[in-house]
DNA sequence: CTAGGCCATGTCATCGATGTCAAGCAGGAG
DNA sequence: CTCCTGCTTGACATCGATGACATGGCCTAG
């Protein structure tokens, strides 16, 4: 590690007419730079970025935490708060939770050592209060899910009020049997779309029926569907509640022959248009979501004292394809 | 910012006193531990992670640089590394590079300057000069493409063969006018792809038709589809150059109704076997490639003297699916 | 000819945490 | 009673880069 000690050593000058040269000083005469230049390429220089972000404080870079970056909602966030941050000139690192909840402090925490700028995440697990101290120094945004333990400003969708919506849609098509698929991370928003489903059942009068309601982890929708599908009197309609389970239940359906079951999934996904039949979906604006966060977090930035709504909720609609169909005859 | 200093002095004792108590020094009486925890707590200390990390040189994350995280074949290769580094301790830190090559250096120096422990980059540049000075001091590992201008590990997918294997399968298959889509950022590996489908096409004396290939930007795939097939004699089949077109390539062939062209996309995605017609692909193993470098990184961590095969070209496979048919009728 | 000013360069202190070493104090052994 | 040991605690230096300020040389205006 060659330091600008070493640099200026061999250059026969001091640190200070190193540092000055690497940052364009115009206070220096040709001769020198040059000298300095040779020497910090013999050397192989580089700066000790941390070093020089430690004696500034901050890194430009701003923190993104998302349960999975393979989910295409959480990708479609994520190219978006880059693309915002870009344009205000820093630069974005993105880490992944996971879905243990018992890795998101200690991971969290791995990237705030890197002393980010500021902090975009969606949670996985049911207490931020860990995060409370370093509040005092970053400003953190919230995207998909609110924070716990902490006050913190949070863009959440409208969980209950899409599934709602997706569930009355069916059942308006004619549907008497709706299932639920959810998953079993994600605690906070399925259980938001849970609610928002019984709701709904609730209200259309359907019974709630517990062998209707599945959660699957990642890899489980498939055999999960098969269940529902194997039952006495199987549902005629799938309320997929995310994205990463309809990337599942569709080809499930599939595999089973099955695609006269209705299906709805809560979050669109690549190809969901293109699929036999067009899956329908509640659409969540992904990108919306992750401009606003990242406007939010650069306003906490700018005026830190600031006072702002600290919870918004950002409405989503129902994007009606094939999938959307009365029960079948079978 | 709340310092060990300013809770030393609320304490009542020595800066050092402090750092021993957040360390679990043993050597500090019960009393002074308390007062000390009190000061923490309602100063709200936070550590400097940077002056620490500072101190001790690294942050014990890997950084990894892709042009896009949307990307499947990228989102899966972030989540093989995000595995393989936690599993050694380490954690992450992901940042697109978009796909304007002048902006790369800005970015990885970005990254480096978080002062990572080792660098993934799959890199959309010409030239990782740039690089060198910091190799010194840190490895890197180039993953789907090779770095260009200075010497580092590489893992890279066989695209040549990959591309001439998918050329000739159309071939058998009846094929005659094969076109090519590829895009216009990734120069190194969509000119590999080029190459490989140009071998392909000399040795099968398809004749080289210049009308039949063509680069696309991100979304203007669909365009070029539509171009294509408006010609005097269009192609009976394409060759999508990557994952990201193919997901623009075949909702332009459903929406024009042509899903009777046969196609063969280079790298799988989510659905690519749900479609109708399921889409054949040549599948570049993200996850092997994922684990290989990361592997490599840790090795060169461990025993950064050591030498070892520079450059590791990973075979690719055929998958053959439904789009892979003999020319129509039409 | 000289004072004032500009310019190139250097010295020192600083950011926050922590390793090194030593001081100070208490208790036990001789 | 004294000396040694061991334990708690603090002063200082350090990591690398850089801001504030100082120094010394040269040029020019009066």
């Amino acid at each position: 590690m060659t330091t600008m000690q070493d640099v200026a050593a061999r250059a026969g000058v001091s640190a200070k007419t190193v540092s000055r040269v690497f940052n364009d000083d115009p206070h220096v005469t040709d001769e020198t730079r040059q000298r300095v230049t040779e020497a910090m390429q013999s050397l192989k220089y580089v700066p000790n970025m941390m070093a020089r972000t430690f004696r500034s404080g901050r890194a430009s870079v701003v923190g993104i935490a998302v349960p999975d970056i393979g989910d295409p909602f959480f990708a479609a966030i994520i190219r978006s708060v880059d693309r915002e941050s870009r344009a205000r000139g820093m630069s974005t690192a993105v880490t992944s939770l996971g879905d243990d909840a018992e890795l998101e402090k200690q991971t969290i925490e791995a990237l705030l050592r890197l002393q980010v700028n500021g902090l975009i995440i969606a949670p996985i697990s049911g207490d931020q209060s860990y995060l409370a101290p370093w509040l005092a120094n970053m400003p953190a945004v919230f995207i998909d899910r609110p924070p716990t333990g902490i006050t913190a400003d949070s863009f959440v969708e409208d969980d209950f009020g899409g599934a709602f919506l997706a569930t009355r849609h069916l059942f308006e098509l004619g549907h008497r049997r709706i299932a639920f698929v959810g998953d079993i991370g994600d605690i906070v928003t399925t259980g938001q779309r849970l609610d928002g489903y019984l709701a709904a059942v609730d209200e259309l009068a359907l019974g709630r029926h517990p062998e209707l309601v599945v959660r699957a982890s990642t890899n489980g929708a498939s055999q999960a569907v098969e269940a529902l599908l194997d039952q006495g009197e199987p549902p005629t309609a799938i309320f997929s509640s995310n994205a990463r389970t309809s990337l599942e239940v569709f080809p499930a359906l599939q595999r089973l022959d099955r695609t006269d079951v209705a299906l709805v999934s809560f979050g669109d996904f690549p190809m969901a248009a293109a699929l036999e039949p067009s899956v329908s979906v509640i659409d969540q604006d992904p990108d919306r979501l992750g401009r606003l966060a990242t406007e939010r977090l650069f306003a906490r930035l700018d005026t830190p004292a600031e006072q702002f709504t600290p919870a918004t909720v950002i409405p989503v609609s129902l994007v009606e394809r094939a999938s959307s169909k009365p029960p079948s005859a079978r």
